[in-house]
Order: C-alpha cells, then structure tokens, then sequence
DNA sequence: AGCACGCCGACT
DNA sequence: GTCGGCGTGCTC
C-alpha cells in the first residue's frame, strides 16, 4: 500500500465536516503522506482534514480541487485511523465527528507560536546600579535558565526597561523561542516508595505486563487505602524506562490537583494535564508535543484518549467504575470501553483500577479476558470500616427531619473526642421539590420536564437538567397563592440547616459541587477540611471519591435506599459502589471507622452485601440475575432517542421504527417501545425513547445502521444511538 | 456546518 | 412588482 501522494494524484479526504463521507482532491505541490492533516478547499471554505488514503475516482474530475496546504504537525499514524475507525464503527458515530475528537485543539495549522526570552549574555554593564545587579543575580541564580521580560523583571524586583537596557549593552541575551514547548522530563526512578508486600508483588504483575510490549488488559482492585495508585505508578515508571508514553484517566477535574502533585513526588516533574479547564495555548502545546513525543505522561480526563500519541505503552483508568466515564452528549462512548480498544490497537498495556469494579469489568476479569490483580490490605494499620444498618422504621423522628437519633448520638460522641463526621445525602441543593400547599402545584422547569431544586445557597431555583435556573418566586406561579410554597425532601444545604440546629456547637463544613466557583476553591476547602477544620462534613458525591480525610472516623448515609427503588438495571450495583466509597472514607488513618446506613429497608440483599462486606458475594449474585435477564454484560443494549420541537413529530419516527423492526429480527433483536425518555423534554425538545436487546455476540450495529437507516429525519428531529446505554427506562 | 437556491406571503 | 421567511440540497 503506497502512503505517499504525489502532486496531483487523487487523495481522500477525511473533513471535520458533517458530510459523512470522504472527498476527493488532488494531493498539492510537493506531495503528502497519507494521514497528513490538511486544509481543503470546500465550497466557498477552507476546512481542516486528514489524507485518508487514496481517492476513489468516483467524482467529476472536473470539480475536483487540489489540498490547499498540509498542515506543520505529524502526520497521523495508521493505528489511530484504525482506532477512530473502530471506534466510531461500534458507537455508530459518523467518521467526521470522530475526528473532531482527534483534532480538538486550535490552531494545529499555525506556524509555531514564538515568544521572546532572556537569558545571560557576554560581559559586564558599562555602569552597575542596584537594579541591574539584582537582574544578573536572578540569571546567575537560576544557572543559565531563561524567562520571559515580565517574568524576568518581576523576580528581580526591576521595571521592563532595566532588562531591555541591559539588552542593549549585550550582557542579557534576548532570543525568540518557540511556546509550544516540551514537557519536563519525568524520571521513573525518582521518588519511589517503599511498597509493601502485597503491592509491591502487584507492582511487579503491572511492570512484566508492560515490558511484554503488546496489550493485555488487568483489574486491579484495592480498597480505599490499599494503596493501589503507587502500584500503578509502577506500571507508569516502567513504560516511561521503556521510551514509551503513558495516560491515566481520572473521573473528575477535582482529583486532577492531587494526583498531579502526587506525580511530581514520584517523578520529579509535572505531567501534561488535559481536561475541559485547561486554556487553547495549553491544549495545543499538550497535542503537539504528544504527536512529537515531547509528553511523557498526560493526565486528564476521557478525551485524553484521542490525542495523537507517538507511542502510547500504557492507559490506566482510574475509578473505572464511575459513571461519568460514559460521555452522555455528542459522541456517545465509554472511555473505559474506548480505552481497551485504543490500547488493544496499539499494542499497550490498560491498567483498570477500582476499589468497586463495574460488573462489566468484574465479569470479564472472572472470564480470564482481563488479567486480575487484588490488594487487599489496607495501607497501614487502618482497617475497613465497621457497617451498620439504622433501620428507619424503628426510628422517630418528624417528616421534615432526616437524622435519625441514633445517628445523632453516634455523631455527637465522635465530635466530643475530637474526631470528624461525614453525613452523606446524594441531592444538591436545599430541597429537591418544591410544592405549592394551597394547590399542590409542583414547580418544574419551563423547558424539562424535570421539577426545578431550590439552591438557598444561591437563592434561586435550578433546573439539574439543563441548568435553567429562575428566582424563588414569592406565589405560586400555578395558584397565585402566596407564601404556601413548601419545601420538600431533603438537600444537602436543608441537611446542613439541620445539623447546625442539632449540633450548634459543632464546625460544619459543607461540600457541594455547586457551591465552589472553582476547582481551586474547592481544593483548598478540601485541604482545610483534612487539616481539621471543620467537626461535620456534609457532602453529596462529591465526598465519595477519593478524598482523604485522616480524621474522619464516623460516616452516616443519610439515604442509603436512593438508587434501589425504580427499574434502573444498574441500581443495586450503583447503590453497592457508592455506599462502599462512603463508607471507605472513614477511618482512614490510625483509627477504625464506623459507617451507618440509614434504610427502611435492611434486609434488601444489596444492603445486607454492603453490611456484611460481602463484595464477592454481591457481584456473583447480581452477575446471575443479569445473565437471567440477557441484560448487559450477558446480553447487548441499545438506546435510541428521537428528539424534535414537536412531540408528535418525534412519536411518530418513533412508531415508525417499531414497526419496520426488520433488519433487527434478522440478528434476533428486539425493539421496545417507543416511550418518552425519562426526562422527555430537555431545552423545549420533547425526546422520545427506543430500546433495542440482543445476545450476546450479536453483530448489533451493522443491524442498527440498516434499521435507523430507513427513516428520514425531518428538518429539526434528531436520532442518536447510545450502544450500551447506562440507563434504560 | 454553512451557504445558495427556490418557492410562497406581506410590504413599498 | 420585490423583500424575505426558512425548507431542500450541495459542497470533492
């Protein structure tokens, strides 16, 4: 196969443009290597794309124009247009989007970005005065470095103009140097820690997985404590001797400050960051110098996956149990899942780490398809927390409260000794209802259907849908009836009114994800909150991953029943997850922790698992009642979700597809539905649902595509297909 | 995605 | 008569 072009032979383009299909051009002057990035001209535009191979011929050759320039960057490689390839194959998702997820930054057509710098230059000033002495000092000091003018004068305590004259006489150097600069280099021997035992022997198991230099994919499971995040810096410092690059995955921005400084300790310098806060300059930097092999190690967040990595060795993804790995908008993927195909492409290792590993994974560990690897101890002497159920239906208390006396008991002998609560309460904002008494009118968002969540905090009422957010109205806008708008059900802030009333004396500290304008302010909250600065923690998700709190001894789920009523299918193993990570908060350091459920119903199997520390039991008992039902991981999902202005329009299509099932039956599959989707209307489009199951091993998508293929999608209806769907009806 | 083309209602 | 609504179709 011939990947050179030369000027004037017919190449095919790949465009970030919604047509989704290759076009024809003529390869420019000079020629192109197939995977080149390009400009082309397209219409009266000029669009980015990639020489995708060859052209096929089948265009008028008169309309077909020549590439108007091939962008300065790597080409890209073949194993990452199998990657997008496959990769939009199994989500069904158009291979021009596919590639606006592996050209997300700008500029990449750019002539390098360069910027001035100073450094020390020849010889001595014709006069020394105070202020160009401390400007050859900080040269002096930091031996040969160079920086930028502001940069410069503002360590040397001098305006701009004792630099520039100093410039002048030849004794500061000023060079132009390129911004688009490498990364530190990161030394795999630099900060190792001693590993126990068990982590070591598991270090061990990681490093002979990535020296073998091909794919293989492991589970690694740890409690919280167990120390599972040295071992895979393990993993990484091999890949790293070995000259190849590496990328850890984490669920949230939040955790990226933590365990970037962790990468320092161990490496001795900072990795690239790559996640939805970092600015244009930097995103562009990271992409090219990833392409160029001047990044050792990103860190970021799921898009991180489709940077152009010269020679990726290693992929870890860490929390690979969170749900916020499965994109919910645009492109419909699950990193995990994307992760594995990315590294099984490209001959690298993938490291899956979970104290509560997704059933899929836990499934396919059992199945020898993963390898598995399990800490089990606890890192020092901390043990496990003990867990008790309060069952509610013993307890008193009135309707508008939700900390139960023994709760309050348990939380007041803990502050008395100095030691730290959590109470635990999965709902943002103050109430998640709020009701009208006069006419039982519940406020709901004007263009949702969800019920709209009082914020105190911010004094306004917030759609958790679509972000909508409107004052607190004084009357009811059904009724008119004023000052009979009620509350209903608890929030964490309603949860912090209440415990501030139970525990005056007591420091509450409260962690929202709402309530901190930045992932800045939310860390030092954090940091001050593990220093001890605060008696009770009430938080909500947020507080279940990941964060360290050495003196919490004492965690309460206000609501362990949330997520085990409605017919979600992932319900119990959601409920089972989070209560672990809660519970896997307390006790942390020198003493052990208690953690108290408080369920109306004890007896349930997924809380008797949780109660009993039973994972295993938990998985196997879960894994049989979902290969019962054929349901993922034993059989196949897919969503489909219509979505148009008019309800009738997107029922229709809807009705429509139930009834031309036939390139379904064909492979076995079943459609249910339609129905409304479970919020049915988002941002004023009504949005309709499908949901189609098949076997396991069912070629689903190629059947999909015929199927969807059929309908016609007026002007402003739009149909997205979501393979493996996180949640169904 | 943009942008042009085109076919019907209300303006000078 | 023409200005402009946005439905339909094209871009190599």
């Amino acid at each position: 196969m011939s990947d050179f072009f030369h000027e004037g032979e017919l190449v095919a383009v790949l465009t970030t443009q919604p047509l989704d299909r290759l076009l024809d051009y003529r390869a420019p002057e000079g020629g192109c290597f197939a995977g080149a990035f390009v400009e082309v001209p397209l219409g009266p535009r000029r669009v980015p794309g990639v020489v995708w191979g060859p052209g096929k011929g089948d265009f008028d050759p008169s309309k077909i124009r020549p590439v108007t320039r091939v962008l300065d960057v790597p080409p890209m490689r073949e194993e990452m247009q199998t990657f997008l390839t496959r990769a939009g194959e199994y989500t069904l998702t158009p291979m021009t989007q596919m590639l606006r997820l592996a050209t997300r930054a700008p500029g990449l057509g750019d002539p390098p970005s360069m910027r001035r710098i100073y450094r020390l230059g020849q010889g001595e000033p014709d006069r020394m005065t105070d202020a160009r002495a401390r400007v050859l000092e900080v040269l002096r000091d930091y031996g040969g470095l160079a920086f930028t003018l502001g940069e410069l004068a503002e360590m040397a305590g001098v305006s701009a103009s004792v630099v520039k004259g100093l410039v002048k006489q030849g004794v500061v150097a000023e060079e132009d140097s390129p911004r688009d600069l490498p990364f530190p280099p990161l030394d795999p021997d630099y900060g190792g820690k001693d590993l126990t035992g068990a982590q070591a022997a598991g270090a061990a198991q990681l490093r002979a997985g990535v020296q073998s230099g091909g794919y293989g994919t492991t589970l690694l499971r740890g409690v919280t404590g167990s120390g599972k995040t040295e071992v895979y810096l393990e993993a990484v410092a091999e890949c790293l001797r070995q000259g190849r690059q590496a990328l850890v995955l984490l669920p949230e921005i939040a955790l990226t400050q933590e365990f970037v400084a962790r990468v320092e300790a161990r490496f001795g310098a900072r990795p690239a960051e790559w996640h939805s806060g970092v600015t244009m300059t930097e995103r562009r930097r990271i992409w090219k110098m990833v392409a160029q092999g001047g990044a050792e190690l990103v860190v970021g967040a799921r898009s991180a996956l489709f940077l152009p990595y010269r020679d990726l060795g290693l992929i870890v993804v860490d929390e690979e149990h969170d749900t916020s790995y499965k994109q919910e908008e645009g492109v419909l993927y699950n990193a995990r899942d994307m992760a594995v195909l990315r590294a099984s492409v490209c001959g690298a290792q993938v490291v899956l780490a979970s104290a509560t590993p997704s059933l899929e994974s836990w499934v396919n560990a059992e199945a020898g398809k993963y390898h598995k690897l399990v800490l089990e101890d606890r890192f020092g002497d901390s043990v496990l927390p003990e867990m008790r159920a309060i069952d509610m239906r013993a307890e008193t208390l009135p309707g508008d409260r939700w900390i139960s006396p023994t709760l309050q008991q348990a939380v007041r002998a803990r502050v008395a000794q100095g030691e730290q609560a959590l109470l635990f309460i999965n709902r943002r904002g103050y109430a998640p209802v709020t009701l009208c008494r006069a006419c039982g009118h519940q406020i709901a968002c004007d263009h949702c259907d969800a019920r709209m969540v009082e914020h105190r905090f911010l004094k306004r009422l917030v759609c958790h849908q679509c972000g909508e957010t409107k004052p607190m109205p004084e009357a009811c806008p059904s009724c008119g009836a004023e000052g009979r708008l009620a509350p209903v059900g608890p929030g964490v802030e309603r949860l912090t009114e209440e415990a501030q009333a139970l525990f005056p004396e007591a420091r509450i500290a409260t962690l929202s994800s709402d309530m901190f304008g930045s992932a800045r302010a939310l860390k030092d909250q954090i940091a001050a909150i593990a220093g001890g600065e605060a008696d009770i923690i009430i938080g909500t998700q947020l507080v279940a991953k990941g964060h360290n709190f050495p003196l919490l001894t004492l965690v309460g789920v206000i609501d362990a029943d949330l997520g085990l009523q409605g017919s979600d299918l992932r319900a119990a193993e959601r409920t089972f997850q989070l209560m672990r990570q809660v519970a896997g908060r307390a006790g942390r350091a020198e003493k052990r922790g208690v953690a108290m459920l408080q369920t109306f119903q004890p007896e349930h199997p997924v809380i008797r698992a949780i109660l009993a520390g039973e994972e295993e039991a938990f998985w196997q008992a879960e894994a049989a009642e979902r290969s019962q039902a054929g349901v993922p991981p034993f059989g196949r999902m897919a969503g489909i979700v219509i979505s148009s202005p008019d309800a009738q329009v997107a029922f229709d299509i809807g009705n429509h597809l139930a009834r031309a099932d036939g390139p379904l039956r064909q492979v076995g599959a079943q459609v249910f539905g339609p129905a409304p989707a479970p919020i049915a209307r988002i941002r004023g489009r009504h949005r309709v649902r499908l949901l189609v199951k098949a076997d396991k091993g069912v070629a689903l998508q190629g059947a999909l595509r015929a199927w969807v293929a059929q309908v016609r999608l007026p002007a402003q209806a739009r149909l997205a297909v979501d393979i493996d769907p996180q949640s169904f009806f």
